[in-house]
DNA sequence: TACCAGGACGTGC
DNA sequence: GCACGTCATGGT
């Protein structure tokens, strides 16, 4: 199926390229993109992207098009802190995706002390080696594996796929969630989510931010890393120690768009805006 | 070689 | 509760 959208408030590259997704490339005339047993292609056109998919309505919500990002970026430009301004004038398009919550909860075990393209990998060999084999329009691809599959991995399997001393993480932590599942997660509040998730075996406070913005779609969390930290020291003057605190002082200030606020920020950060 | 990357865990206090 | 050392792996 194909849609059209405008592309005013929707640039690829900068929704993709911004750390909230670990599973996509480049193709010849766009992009492709993965989210747990989906895929669409996506082509920049004059003033609109074309999204082509096996599934509409996923992708429609997976990359927010319901929302209106102009109230957003007005907020966010308001505050007095240049990076924060120019970041979100020049990411008028970068748009927080909702994806799929085990997805993000396994993808985010892989990204503590780890980089991007090396997070990419790993999680790109855990496709191959436990997830369905798909096929769409003549290509075939491994949907991302679903928690019955994860557990058919063993240690020494997420270890061969690169994870690391964090194979263990992603062997416990996949065999809780299929005992208990995840479905008692979406009540809870937002500070009771977090708790909720740092209970997994390998999710501290900032993997937990993560999972809870990006498959939770909690706009209210700000999650802390090196980058945001450097942030915190640079542009805003901070001198506290504790991420948990930076976190809480990013919460305070920026409320219920703390989300979209450190997407701009992060990825502005390592644009060297 | 040492340091860094979307940090968390275990131990000791 | 907090500080500190340690944990694979690949890139610079």
């Amino acid at each position: 199926m194909k849609f059209d959208f405008d592309s005013q408030y929707f640039n690829i590259e900068q929704t993709l390229d911004c750390g909230q997704i670990f599973r996509f490339f480049k193709t010849d005339d766009g992009f492709t993109v993965y989210s747990a047993g989906h895929i669409c292609r996506l082509i920049e056109g004059k003033g609109k992207i074309t999204l082509i998919s096996d599934d509409s309505d996923y992708f429609f919500n997976f990359f927010d098009l319901g929302r209106d990002y102009a109230p957003i970026i007005e907020q966010a430009t308001a505050f007095d802190i240049p990076l924060l301004k120019k970041a979100a004038q020049q990411y008028k398009g970068l748009r927080l995706l909702n994806q799929d919550k085990e997805e993000m909860i396994y993808s985010f075990l892989i990204s503590q002390n780890n980089n991007i393209p090396r997070i990419k990998s790993i999680i790109s060999n855990i496709c191959r080696g436990l997830g369905t084999k798909c096929r769409f329009e003549n290509e075939e691809y491994f949907a991302f594996p679903t928690t019955s599959q994860m557990v058919a991995g063993e240690i020494s399997f997420f270890k061969s796929c690169g994870a690391g001393y964090r194979d263990s993480y992603l062997f416990e932590t996949s065999h809780e969630i299929l005992k208990n599942g995840i479905a008692h997660l979406q009540k809870l509040s937002t500070p009771e989510l977090k708790k909720a998730l740092m209970s997994y075996k390998g999710v501290g406070g900032k993997v937990a931010d993560c999972i809870s913005l990006f498959g939770f779609s909690r706009h209210d969390s700000f999650p802390v890393d090196t980058w945001i930290e450097k942030v915190y020291r640079e542009d805003f003057g901070g001198t506290l120690e504790n991420r948990e605190k930076i976190s809480e002082f990013f919460q305070n200030t920026f409320k219920d768009i703390s989300g979209y606020v450190q997407q701009y920020l992060f990825y502005g950060k390592r644009q060297e805006l």
